[in-house]
DNA sequence: CCTTGTAAAATGTCTGACATTAGCTAGTAT
DNA sequence: ATACTAGCTAATGTCAGACATTTTACAAGG
């Protein structure tokens, strides 16, 4: 069990949380079955015990697994996982092939949320906020490119993060972490055609204007037609019931 | 600094922790000011160097304080916490006065999302949803006599996370954690007469029945009049802007 | 003025031992 | 036969001390 891995050169604290973070998130423990004892995991990654057990309560603390004393650890459920926190963001966008459920959900929380936020972004954003949006939008046409679409991610997630900012909202803004794993997953699935990505250029660049224009309902459509076009891109297919019944796509 | 803290009689690793944190969410302690150090805190509580540090990755962990080696510990941004972590939402739940920012902040949260949680509600709740609901909202009945507040704040939070769960998405689930911290604020301020209950009361029934009837569009409505009902028993004014300045609490 | 070296202070890590807890097993009394 | 208890084992939790690493401040020298 997780013979296949490996620590990476740096083998800091936070990257055998990684490690092992993502033999979880792969999906290649069942929830319920018994993660490895801490004397294994050392000998393994041939690191102290310190360590272990460091990345051990990482673990913990986003819900992957739970630890009992005398019992050991055993990993939880999906439902248990904590996917706002930030430590669990950075390992799902680090994964390959991250679980299709996990980006639907993902998809279908931003599909529903998505435009309040837009919304909310209209009637409360300032300079800086707009300022922000404006480099992310400047940043994702001129990486439109082939062979950027590493970079254009990053401008991508800056941008609906720019959204999520310039709601000033303390806890909308802690949710744009979520953005990266799920901007990532498209980009790794999507053949992103020119013409794709120039619609959805298009496509972000009037949520910006409905956000500069303080147009709250203008904000909301253009949010909800670049989830639409993130659906197709992720192929998604829009008449399928996703985690909820009938979003009319 | 810390002086007039106490650790509880239990005294465990987590109690420490609690302990820490509500010293920074109780605003005693500015964001950017230095964190007593490691060494310090082992003396003031008489525990070992091992529990403090354990303490101290759980606020690193949730964002109140920033660890560097070689400088040591300092308070970060309210803008930095992770106001959904579950560990954060059993600390301000804890908290005497919570920060009515903070308390603002969140219930401006609610206010936008949790018309739409109740839509989704309505169209993916199943029975077993619609059981949890009915056993909150009894107890919510049961316990509407006076000095019942705190049992009758549990039920309130289980109603309003049984409307999360009903979501069935993995992401609007989480977001329930937020609602013990908010709901507890809110018996801690307002003084619950009689007829405020019962009215209360009557606006959470409608959002069940709506829930139930598979009813989207009034399922939003009847959460936005529970939103409205708590917004006065909280003493927030309904048309001030709320999500951006001004604080006039 | 800038650079460099050195020392101090703080957090990070390692090691070994012991404490505590959960679960199993065997034994015993009713 | 069942139920309860004692004890054993294995796992995590805690402690104590030493050392490593990083940051910062300060002072000497160019």
């Amino acid at each position: 069990m997780l013979d296949d891995l490996a620590l990476p050169a740096d083998g800091g604290a936070p990257a055998l949380a990684a490690v092992l973070a993502r033999a979880i998130l792969s999906g290649r423990l069942p929830a319920g079955s018994d993660f490895p004892r801490e004397k294994d995991l050392c000998e393994r990654f041939a690191v102290s015990r310190n360590r272990v057990r460091n990345a051990l309560a990482s673990l913990a603390a986003t819900g992957l697994v739970e630890r009992t004393a005398g019992r050991g650890s055993r990993v939880r459920e999906v439902t248990d996982w904590h996917l706002l926190d930030p430590l669990m963001s950075d390992w799902l966008a680090g994964l390959e092939r991250p679980d299709p459920r996990l980006v639907r959900e993902i998809y279908a929380f931003r599909l529903s949320a998505e435009p309040q936020v837009a919304e909310l972004a209209a009637l409360a954003a300032d300079g800086r906020d707009l300022a922000r949006l404006e480099n992310a939008f400047a940043g994702m046409r001129d990486t439109a490119g082939p062979g950027l679409h590493q970079q254009h991610a990053e401008h991508d997630v800056a941008f609906h993060d720019g959204v999520y900012q310039a709601t000033h909202n303390l806890v909308w803004r802690q949710m744009g972490h979520l953005l990266r794993p799920s901007i990532i997953a498209l980009i790794q699935r999507s053949q992103h055609h020119a013409d794709s990505l120039e619609d959805s250029l298009e496509r972000h660049r009037r949520v910006m204007e409905a956000i500069r224009l303080r147009q709250p309902e203008a904000a909301r459509r253009a949010a909800l037609a670049v989830l639409e076009r993130t659906a197709t891109d992720l192929g998604l297919l829009p008449d399928s019931p996703l985690p909820t019944e009938g979003h009319p796509i």
